[in-house]
DNA sequence: CTTTTATCTGAACGAATGTTCATATAGCAT
DNA sequence: ATGCTATATGAACATTCGTTCAGATAAAAG
């Protein structure tokens, strides 16, 4: 009995990349089964093949589609004008949490599955890490180059902030104690602590 | 042709446990089969259950160790004397990274494996993993109450400690740009900024 | 040399894995 | 009503998985 209520092809391809990011999340990807997840998408196994053509691809994309979007939203969030080099800091820790927060599982899965993509994916995800990570260490340079920001290596402080910011992930709850807005200003003053700059200007 | 060597007793169980970390944290636990661990120790897999009731307690017994000696490592370091809260911080970090420095794979593992526990595992390595937390949480209360630090938030601070440093381990190399003592230095220096303590006394 | 014991092999087990495909059917266009 | 096409089933595939165990063999004990 295929096929058994309605035209489902519009709506099963998302169910299957959201299923496969919530195991994907929760279990580790080499520890989900493609039957796992056609059972949370309430399918048999081989439907999952109308939407990927293999377990690596919903891996990759679910990595690649959320890096893309990290990007894009920090891309946009520069817009056009330049401030201070403490500005851009704060911008960069707001867009960050800003886009994280709502996607803790996407973010789990990004840093936790890098090991699982086959040699190619992982170059492209590497690749769009690494710019992100050098748009965070271009900020701190500019801030050491106009005395902002007191910092004795930049490439350090750009993966303290990153591993700091990262962190987050590991515990955040979106009804936690803290609301979203408090959590990133919390974050923002350590951000501009770490690179010892002062409060205000 | 069984046992073709030697008497090997003494030599294959720390195999064991060695092949198992290095793989366990290269590929992860669930993408290691026990043949791959009895092909790197040189064994047929059937061999490997001379020195562990199963896959699950080499994970285990892995992670239990390396939270037990970092335990034990700031419990020594701590000795007697108790200074003022920015040394106790100083000696939490310098106790940290030398203890994780030498150990990436112990560390990967450590915080990357904790969903492939057991519940049972889960709950005991999770409690000694607080207990750490908590070392450093109090240190940081003290020198709000003394007045040493400028926190407004002791568990976000505590968090993003710990996030800083954890993140070192993704990128450490042995033959790094930065000796062990500099880079111990310098994030002596960040986690003195995150707490906002001014430079020495 | 002979016996004992610790250690390993080699084969086997049922279950689970990712993937493929012939087949069936529901809904759309005509 | 009829045919077409997208979408699903259900069974099958070759592998691989963790684990067990009888039997082989080397080192230790006598």
């Amino acid at each position: 009995m295929a096929r058994t209520t309605g035209s489902h092809s519009q709506k099963t391809g998302p169910k299957v990349t959201q299923a496969a990011q919530r195991l994907f999340a929760q279990y580790g990807y080499a520890a989900v089964s493609m039957r796992q997840i056609a059972a949370e998408v309430g399918v048999q196994v081989g439907a999952l093949y109308n939407y990927t053509p293999d377990k690596q691809s919903l891996l990759f994309s679910l990595m690649q589609e959320h890096m893309s979007g990290l990007l894009a939203a920090w891309k946009s969030q520069q817009g056009g004008a330049k401030g201070t080099a403490l500005e851009a800091l704060m911008a960069f820790v707001h867009c960050h949490m800003q886009y994280h927060l709502p996607r803790s599982e996407a973010v789990f899965i990004a840093y936790m599955e890098l090991r699982n993509l086959t040699a190619d994916n992982f170059g492209q995800i590497e690749k769009l890490r690494k710019t992100y990570e050098d748009a965070l260490e271009a900020i701190i340079k500019t801030g050491i180059q106009t005395g902002e920001f007191e910092v004795t290596d930049s490439k350090i402080v750009t993966l303290a902030i990153i591993g700091m910011l990262k962190e987050v992930s590991t515990w955040y709850r979106p009804d936690g104690r803290l609301s979203d807005v408090a959590l990133i200003e919390r974050y923002q003053t350590m951000a501009r602590q770490l690179v010892g700059a002062p409060a205000q200007v």
